[in-house]
DNA sequence: TCGGTATCGAGTATCGATGTCACCTCACCG
DNA sequence: CGGTGAGGTGACATCGATACTCGATACCGA
């Protein structure tokens, strides 16, 4: 299902090439934990790929609007981006010491979600499931 | 498992009843929805109880600490608080549209986290699992 | 190449949340 | 009962994350 591009009508966007959503996107690729905006920005920069915090955060969240990359809130609210090799849906075993970051799959998850929203009359349903600990390296080292 | 009052020790924590913490939890008692600090603040002095910002925050933390409240966070990262019938560990099924929430259970959530976890050698394990959707009422008003 | 426009980004505003600290008030005891 | 002091309060300052403004910049199709 892709948008048509030399359609007419008034909403025919196009989203530029730039070389920040580049390196935003390399870096993205790179990463193998969820990582903060500002932790991005300082990155970039730090290796020399000149960048405004401002469209650091514009850029992750159209990649997050498009799908392209995951977002969870840590637990003081701050939210933070992967690039998950998983295209489909799917949830998170997150190390909340070192933020290592496992991709499940969750089918028990996804029938209970929908058997009980069902029983309770609720439609257009969404739902989050995500399980954190201490992965084998940081227990050690706690 | 009660904290016993009488002992020695340097942290006999006690936990003083005073008519802000009792206005709160009051509210909390009232209200069906999961509400922010704001809000509550809000309410409190708009029926007249007198109650500065700062002590809704810390009334509400010290709540949630001692487990009598629930806490979740909107998509936006706002903290939302709701004294729930259920003390025991459960989860929600919550309207996007008008807040209304029913507590529920997830057997097959807790035992996926559990086994997930486990495969990858993680310890020290807690989840989150929050089902999100509109209740019939706005199903209906959409 | 060139112009229109999407994008950039430094500065500034906003917003939820927490820290500060002088003042208050329970809880307890004589 | 009144005094005492540790816990509690709240106006205000501060913080970190994120949104907004708007002139400058750089894509990209013609
Ligand atoms: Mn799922
Ligand atoms: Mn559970
Ligand atoms: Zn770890
Ligand atoms: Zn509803």
């Amino acid at each position: 299902m892709t948008r048509p591009q030399t359609q007419h009508g008034p909403a025919t966007r196009v989203m530029r090439a730039t070389r920040q959503r580049a390196a935003v996107s390399a870096l993205l690729d790179r990463l193998e934990d969820f990582r903060s905006a500002q932790d991005i920005h300082e990155e970039l920069r730090r290796v020399g790929d000149g960048i405004g915090l401002t469209t650091v955060y514009r850029t992750l969240q159209s990649l997050a609007d498009a799908g392209e990359v995951d977002v969870l809130r840590t637990g003081s609210g701050e939210a933070v981006y992967r690039r998950c090799a998983s295209a489909e849906h799917h949830h998170h075993l997150v190390c909340r010491r070192c933020g290592a970051t496992v991709e499940i799959e969750g089918p028990a998850v996804e029938t209970w979600a929908q058997r009980i929203a069902e029983q309770h009359g609720f439609s257009d349903l969404s739902h989050t499931a995500e399980i954190f600990g201490l992965c084998r390296e940081c227990s050690a080292t706690a």
